[in-house]
DNA sequence: TAGGCCATCTGGTCCT
DNA sequence: AGGACCAGATGGCCTA
């Protein structure tokens, strides 16, 4: 409204100076009356160009419905009769609509982005690697689940498991160092290898539950020591994290599952997925193959010893009240509730 | 201290 | 008219 106002008298470079001018104050609700107060104030002085100080104390308290006149005083002398709806006068009871107008679309546009932010932390917890003291920021959250995603989606199309390292390559494209750092480090594989021997299968380890090559070492974890390091805590609570994972799956199901054929797994999708491939992943073509392995079903199949999931994927530490349909019903509960019902389904889905 | 990240405010636009 | 969504601006906090 006051650009529109400011642009139609050349004052537009001005706006921004005027917001930032009536925004140097705190953040809370009484400097933001205090602000918005004076913005309006400002909308009458800078806005109403027309308008006299003794119009607008005249217009007062008493003139709800006094809105529509104006222009009685356009002042043509200065400059042209502007084409468009007449601006309205500022009164007094006007200014209190609008700032009240402002202060409800304020406080909803912060629940908007809590809300937002809400899913955000969602979905930082289904992503391979989570930390409740270092969160991945937003983008990169973003960038590692749209990897991720498409991993998973390359698992499913392709019926083949790489190894551990095309795995964290996969999932590392176009994240920042110290992400990348990061995620490596929730996968236990010391980054360094697979950025700079890319291609190498280097330190592999086969260990009796390994269905990735595993360094046979851990990796340091220096920005996530202990217990902030999530990834060993919850290597049981997510399908992909760490060799935990392979342990819960061939544990459940075990290598020998003859049904489990790879070329099963071949079917389309469904749904499609709709993915840009900006990269492709490495398909590993080694003997493990055989093992027959779904990283789908993992999440869908978590096992039934897997302790406490929801306080720790899910829990309501990371909302900030209001009910969001994320915390209506979390992923986490679709894969819980019921889970033996699951195994059958998925069991069904891919014997047909 | 610069840069990254974030929360918040704000005005504009679109839709109901 | 009001709400949702968006993008720009701004200031605070943190880290290298």
């Amino acid at each position: 409204m006051l650009t529109r106002l400011f642009s139609e008298t050349g004052l537009i470079p001005e706006v921004q100076k005027f917001a930032t001018w009536s925004d140097d104050c705190g953040d809370d609700m009484s400097d933001k009356d205090d602000r918005d107060e004076k913005s309006l104030q400002d909308a009458q002085t800078e806005g109403s160009l027309s308008e006299s100080k003794e119009d607008q104390d005249l217009g007062g308290d008493e003139d709800e419905e006094e809105e529509e006149e104006e222009g009685t005083e356009e002042t043509e002398g200065e400059r042209p009769k502007k084409r468009g709806p007449k601006k309205r006068k500022m009164t007094k009871a006007r200014m209190e609509r609008s700032k009240v107008r402002r202060q409800k679309a304020n406080a909803r546009e912060r629940n908007r982005m809590h809300d937002l932010n809400s899913a955000l932390d969602n979905l930082r917890k289904v992503v391979p690697c989570y930390s409740k003291t270092q969160k991945l920021s937003k983008i990169e959250t973003l960038r590692l689940a749209k990897n991720y995603i498409w991993a998973l989606s390359e698992i499913l199309r392709s019926g083949k498991r790489p190894d551990l390292v095309s795995y964290v390559q996969t999932l590392c494209k176009g994240l920042s160092q110290p992400t990348t750092n990061l995620v490596a480090g929730c996968l236990q594989l010391n980054s360094r290898n697979f950025l700079t021997e890319q291609g190498q299968e280097a330190g592999r380890y086969h260990g009796p539950n390994s269905s990735f090559a595993m360094h046979p070492y851990t990796y340091p974890c220096s920005r996530l020591s202990g217990s902030q390091c999530q990834s060993s805590t919850m290597a049981n609570s997510h399908p992909l994290r760490s060799h935990g994972y392979c342990a819960t799956y061939e544990s459940l199901y075990g290598n020998a599952s003859p049904e489990y054929n790879s070329s099963e797994y071949d079917a389309p999708l469904s749904p499609p997925l709709c993915i840009n491939g900006n990269f492709s992943l490495k398909q590993d073509s080694s003997p493990d193959h055989d093992k027959n392995y779904h990283y789908s079903m993992h999440y869908s199949s978590l096992p039934s010893s897997r302790p406490s999931g929801h306080s720790l994927l899910f829990g309501s530490s990371g909302m900030r009240g209001g009910v969001h349909s994320e915390n209506l019903l979390p992923y986490d509960m679709h894969v819980h509730h019921d889970r033996a019902p699951m195994y059958e389904e998925l069991n069904a889905f891919f014997h047909n």
